[in-house]
DNA sequence: ACCTGAACACCGTTCAAGT
DNA sequence: ACCTGAACACCGTTCAAGT
């Protein structure tokens, strides 16, 4: 890869940040280009899907996710590691609105499993924080990691607001928790 | 009422049914002005938001689930009526995208209760399956019409697909109607 | 009053021209 | 190779002009 080419993805990654957590993650691809200060068609050259520039600018958050999961198995008794991730998780996405679209897009919407990198992470993550506790018989066993993943993130997409919405996500992720509990 | 803003409200109305059910809530409100033989600034007039559009060609849907509920109510036991009534109203959303739509703009999503009056009967639905169960003790109290209604809706509107999508969704609700349950 | 269609500002995408 | 900016087709919204 040429150097300019180079320079002109880390700028269009560092603008896109800024502009997603300003603006959404529905900003202009333009004023993205534009406040990178770069062409518009080299955006498209190096991200030629929306998606695409969410999930570079998204990627270590999505990692950040997933070792958290790992670092709360390794210090919590199984069931603490286990609702602590998810509220955690939840929290985390709820904060970050472009993570969010990632994620919408990875689990939520039209096609699930298109963004396969982010669909596979996750889906490590949840299960290193759910077999534990299906193994203890502490979570019914007849639900997967996918299914989990898909109820969490489906409250977290449907709440917008950084106050109300998220109070009411919280208490409905509890209302989730609580139904996957063994009996 | 002058007789030709009458007959150009209705003509809207079909044209935006038949549209929105071919491509999708989003389908171009240009579209559907012209499709209605209509000027597109005649829509603007009638119905200024695309939500309010929504909205006169869904009504009746909304009605018949909150017709549902009373029937289902009078003819079964609570807890067949609670859990017949959460099935139907996914299902019925499912296979509607303009319904999946408005629903997403009353519950799901930017300033929940915006759209007061589908909000209203929704609710109002709800709770005539659901305090019923409670009474009887099958469902848990600490649940609310509205936090049930988020959650049902939460996963219908980001199952997208009709195939595989409309499976997984039911499989969540099994999964949350069960948490529902008292224990 | 109500409607009309053109005009406007904006978007994502593509493409010929540059270096 | 890679970048550039103009061009294109499209969208929602507004507005002066018609009846």
């Amino acid at each position: 890869m040429r150097a300019d080419a180079r320079r002109n993805h880390e700028r269009l990654v560092a603008a896109a940040r800024t502009t997603f957590s300003a603006q959404g993650a529905n900003a202009s691809l333009d004023d993205i280009a534009r406040s990178a200060g770069v062409g518009n068609a080299t955006l498209y050259r190096h991200f030629p899907t929306r998606e695409l520039l969410l999930e570079a600018v998204y990627r270590g958050q999505i990692e950040d996710i997933a070792a958290k999961a790992a670092e709360l198995v390794a210090s919590l008794p199984p069931m603490e590691a286990f609702v602590e991730w998810l509220r955690e998780m939840a929290a985390h996405i709820i904060t970050h609105r472009g993570l969010k679209a990632l994620l919408a897009a990875a689990f939520g919407g039209e096609r699930p499993g298109l963004n396969s990198w982010c669909h596979e992470v996750m889906l490590g993550a949840a299960n290193s924080v759910l077999l534990q506790v299906q193994e203890t018989g502490e979570v019914r066993s007849d639900v997967n990691a996918y299914q989990m993943l898909r109820l969490v993130n489906a409250i977290v997409l449907t709440s917008e607001q950084a106050g109300a919405g998220g109070e009411e996500a919280d208490a409905l992720l509890t209302l989730v928790i609580d139904g996957l509990r063994a009996r």
